[in-house]
DNA sequence: TGATATTTTTTACGCGCGTAAAATTTTAGT
DNA sequence: ACTAAAATTTTACGCGCGTAAAAAATATCA
């Protein structure tokens, strides 16, 4: 390193003989400046170990590389896993994400929402509650603030939304399940938090319809966000019902299918497709845990990347045109099928 | 809301009747001006709603109000749940926290402390990787940065320490164990990437001599932090052996312990307590999800509240105290034994 | 080589706020 | 009501960088 300390850009400019207001432009863009130029720059840049002031930076620009990443429950490891995608594709186009969640909670958003404001953000990507979140505030945030959903559509909120499709979802384990052993029951929560059960469920009904056959859900009580908990003692309940209309469950997600194996592996029920087993449970979303349960569940897997490259994909279009977008885009990724051993 | 947008500090003073410097002052703390002061200032405050540009202060600001929160690996729900603790007490003392993961990559847990440096930050709560650790790097930060390590401990590092008592974790399990059923071995990986895991071999080996017992410890081979497969890879070689010294397995964490159990499901190896079960399994940490797998896991929760409030109230003395601490403190709460099905 | 286009330099201002110093006002105490 | 102490106002400067405008230098190309 230099011998001497660097302590803002007026100094920096002098050791490397450019001017600072070029110097500027070229930590803006380094393309921008010409090819002598930009070596100079970083032949200093490797002499003394000099960053731009990112407050400085940040206060004068109208816009920042900033990007807000919300989740509504980081602690599942779900959203802890496509935090983690969409993380690294941001970092790789030269963004500044920052993660943050609700922890399920509607005004924990909504004050995340608020402070991200503050952060002048290229762009934000959130990920919303769902049925809890504070829909008018997050409808004019969406106004102000360049924002792309993904996970969890809020039917018309920002520029364009990025998911999967629930319904491919639901097609492909229906359709295994109804060749391989018989149709599956839905097994839900009454009162989803997240609008992807909604889809799921009606995609269950429709699909069910379409093979010619009688839907049954079973929709189980609990609220907030301790889904495994829920679909355990939803289990419970389901396996003291004498004769269920079929011994194959799909559960609408991984996180209430881990409770409901834990239900029957207490009560004793084999669950999978040996001689011994007496019910078959499916479920969606390839939770990293799936293939740890007991058995290891058969379940239909989110493409995790795709979701997160189209993500950051229309984020950067979203930024470069200037923060609006023309009309409003729905991308939906199909689903995965993921056989393992619970049916 | 005012009629007028309120664009700077300049004309929030103008509105509310107080001269900027004074305004400044209560952003900075509220407590520090005149009772009938603040109240005016609060007052306007809920006329306009003014914020105080967050780039300027904190340019001008020699200390922050950020507080970097770095874990090693978000996905892991274990750290999820601490981080939430963590961030939560923070936010409760006027900070404003911000959380990375290093997901497992010492380049990025370089890098995230890196960019923490620019952003002036009051303190670093650390929560190191371990073994992959740049331990010169992180041992320079610490001397920059007011730093307070938490879960992991890097000897001497950092103004202070909190964490979790291995040994009373182990102590906890190995009498409940050996007092209940017989004494247990100890399942761990050859190579663990955190530091907990070498104290708790370690802790199990001096607990096991003070009741006059032969330790066993099983070493499972595996890099990197999908700890269940390798938990569940192990399992598989460790099933194979016709003669294992204890039918009672120890896991140094609940991942290992999720991934060994999967493996006895596979085999069709009853564990638990009850007549038709061959093996025991224990573990530690009471991982999120360890009340959810089969058999429901016996282990040994941490107490998150107590190390996240510990940790935050170091952070403020450290704070308050300009940087430094007279002396390093390490805080380590005990375990709670949690009797499940599983031993 | 000369004319034009491109890039860089110079100069200068502004962003929104922290903060220091001196002058002034308000409060507390007797 | 008077005085000392505390709080506030006034005034002024600085932080580090973005950015605009005009002048100067450099590159491009026929």
């Amino acid at each position: 390193m230099g011998p001497k300390k660097i302590r803002n850009m007026e100094e920096f400019a002098a050791v490397s003989g450019i001017s600072r207001p070029t110097v500027s432009k070229y930590f803006n863009d380094p393309d921008s400046v010409r090819q002598s130029t930009r070596e100079r720059i970083e032949q200093a840049l490797e002499r003394f170990d000099y960053r731009p002031n990112i407050f400085a930076m940040n206060q004068n620009r109208k816009l920042t590389k900033n990007v807000g990443i919300v989740v509504p429950y980081l602690s599942d490891p779900f959203f802890a896993e496509i935090a983690r995608y969409i993380e690294a594709k941001c970092i790789e186009a030269g963004f500044r994400p920052t993660l943050y969640s609700a922890y399920g909670d509607s005004s924990q958003e909504v004050e995340i929402l608020d402070s991200l404001r503050a952060l002048k953000p290229a762009g934000v990507l959130l990920a919303p509650l769902g049925r809890d979140s504070d829909r008018a505030f997050i409808e004019k945030f969406c106004k102000d603030i360049p924002t792309i959903l993904f996970d969890s559509n809020l039917e018309g909120m920002g520029a364009a939304f990025v998911g999967s499709d629930n319904a491919s979802f639901i097609e492909q384990t229906v359709d295994y399940l109804s060749r391989s052993t018989e149709p599956p029951v839905f097994f839900e929560m009454r009162h989803p938090a997240n609008p992807n059960a909604n889809k799921r469920r009606i995609a269950y009904e429709t699909k069910m319809g379409s093979l010619g056959l009688e839907p049954h859900v079973i929709k189980v009580e609990g609220h907030g966000w301790g889904f495994e908990e829920i679909g355990r003692q939803g289990g419970f309940k389901l396996l003291e019902k004498p004769n269920l209309p079929s011994r194959t469950i799909l559960c609408s997600n991984d996180r209430l299918a881990i409770g409901f194996l834990s239900a029957c592996y207490e009560k004793g029920i084999r669950v999978g497709l040996g001689e011994d087993c007496t019910l078959r449970v499916a479920s969606h979303d390839d939770h990293p845990f799936s293939k740890f349960t007991c058995p290891s569940l058969t379940t239909a897997a989110h493409d995790y990347n795709a979701v997160a490259i189209r993500t950051v994909e229309t984020l950067i279009e979203l930024v470069e045109s200037g923060g609006k977008l023309d009309a409003r885009t729905e991308t939906l990724f199909p689903a995965r099928l993921i056989l393992r051993s619970s049916a």
